[in-house]
DNA sequence: AGAAAGTCTTAATCTACATTAATGCACACC
DNA sequence: GGTGTGCATTAATGTAGATTAAGACTTTCT
């Protein structure tokens, strides 16, 4: 499954496996947004015509059930706003926390898919290569 | 002026002037999350009880309308979608843009309020120090 | 089995940005 | 006038993380 935000939007609810949600910037470079595990609702494009698009693909086999956002029947900006104050925390801990204390929080956040998605996607998420998560890592757990 | 998220979240609708929203991490630090001059809004707290409060000040003598955020009558997920997609963007540079080029970001994003805040907002805005900003600015429009 | 391809780690070097500290403002206040 | 206090800039040094490259291990393909 791999699936474009295009002009129609919808909402992915995943019933089981794992998706994650990442952009491209100007240099190519992949950059994972989100995890979603069971359970977890990924809204993707949110709205299209705009540069910053958002991906989607599944990372195991998946049962994903697909909604059109119908905007009227969405309702729930309960969600919305859980998922704004996600993106906020998100932003303050780019901003001020280092890689590993970000790495922890995402232990935190993902508690059960540290073992189900390979390294180079966690750091991706974190914002920093495959290299430094394996060295900061060393540095701060072992020794 | 000068607020807090508590319990009853608020929506602020600037008439005049400018806001800042803001948090402290634990270390201390002010991060600048956003800015908001005339025909902005700010929704603060985004939910209480959690860690990462936002707190809302005056930059410059405004005229800001305070609404009560009933969810229900909020209805708009048009504006909270708008800001979905804000932040998105938002972590997605923090991610993979230099100093320069958030910067460049952040005067597209808020053209005219470069001359009516202090260099050091903006640096805290962009995530750096105010040193960096000022190296960065001379290496790349001087010579 | 062997080769190819992907992943994780380690190490060497490089660079963007942080930290610290000094200087030069402008503005207030006594 | 002089003496703050806050802000911007510059420079010197330190460091987290990027880049590049190599080696070891696993999986997959033929």
């Amino acid at each position: 499954m791999q699936r474009k935000g295009d002009t129609i939007t919808y909402v992915y609810v995943v019933k089981s496996g794992l998706l994650k949600s990442y952009s491209i910037d100007e240099k190519g470079k992949e950059h994972i947004f989100m995890f979603a595990p069971e359970g977890w609702i990924v809204a993707d494009a949110i709205e299209s015509g705009h540069p910053s698009q958002l991906f989607i693909q599944a990372l195991e086999n998946s049962i994903v059930v697909q909604r059109k956002k119908d905007s009227s029947t969405e309702g729930s900006n309960e969600k919305l706003i859980n998922r704004l104050r996600t993106l906020q925390q998100r932003i303050i801990m780019l901003m001020s926390a280092t890689a590993i204390e970000r790495y922890e929080h995402f232990l935190e956040t993902y508690p059960d898919i540290v073992q189900r998605v390979p390294q180079r996607m966690i750091a991706s998420y974190l914002g920093i290569t495959p290299e430094a998560l394996s060295a900061a890592k060393r540095k701060h757990y072992t020794k």
